[in-house]
DNA sequence: TATTTATACGCAATAAGGTTGCATTTATGT
DNA sequence: ACATAAATGCAACCTTATTGCGTATAAATA
């Protein structure tokens, strides 16, 4: 099937080994297209040990497949990053949006982050925007 | 002195009773003039029980004294909030700046976020932007 | 000012998230 | 098929987050 291929494409591309675990959350961040913890897998992929969990999320943020997203809440979430993502150059300039009502938490691609400036002496290197309020779904 | 009456005041206007932890975390607050987590104040007001800086948080959070400050790193942080702001009602547009070199967030209450349009369907509560890089020590 | 009472505090305990070390298993290059 | 570097699972530990409860105390009231 050339779905699990393109899975495996995914891997091979960031140079990291496919086993069965990564594909999995591959699968499972393109599947369910929001925006997901640690917990969030833990509870989906009970196969899978929370320590292989935790260290599939790191190895996919050092290689540039997943990019962390900030939130309020202290708990660590990550979001699919672009194709054009490497693990020396993120490129993200959407905005992130989290639902109040449902909870989840997407990126908005098609909604880039306007222009910012900062007072004299501040050296940009990134800007994250967050929004929240209700989604098309629970408006 | 004034200032000790202005940190009671503080409280007062919030309807919060006047205790000796909660003037010095304000004081703190006011004298950090940066985003502050739980573990800044444990090793800063160590006469204080963890537990007791734990709801003295959540109580300034209620009663709108600060607010929480996403971040990626999965803690939780706060900074004080503007005059303006009530338990039910909090007014924020500044831009968040954290450091990647001394690790300090602050607020720029200066610097307003620049406004942002969502996708059809979607309702907005608040915006949050946070830029990271250098601050102006630093650069 | 003394008394009452609702609230805050400190301690103990627990849950959850995050992280590391190590022995075993497995993906992949030869 | 084999060798080896990497991934996994388990145990363990640390930090942060959170609740219950008895005691202490701020502030309302008499």
């Amino acid at each position: 099937m050339e779905n699990a291929d393109r899975l495996k494409n995914i891997l091979k591309s960031h140079n990291l080994r496919i086993t069965d675990c990564r594909l999995k959350v591959i699968e499972f961040f393109l599947y369910k297209e929001t925006a997901l913890s640690q917990g969030d897998l833990e509870s989906k992929l009970k196969q899978y040990d929370r320590v292989t969990l935790y260290r599939t999320l790191s190895s996919f943020l050092d290689s540039g497949i997943l990019h962390k997203i900030p939130n309020a809440a202290g708990i660590a979430t990550y979001g699919l990053c672009h194709e054009t993502c490497s693990p020396d150059h993120h490129d993200h300039n959407h905005i992130h949006f989290k639902c109040n009502n449902c909870g989840e938490t997407e990126c908005l691609d098609d909604k880039s982050v306007p222009p910012v400036t900062l007072p004299k002496g501040y050296l940009i290197n990134a800007v994250n925007m967050i929004v929240d309020g209700f989604c098309a779904k629970c408006a």
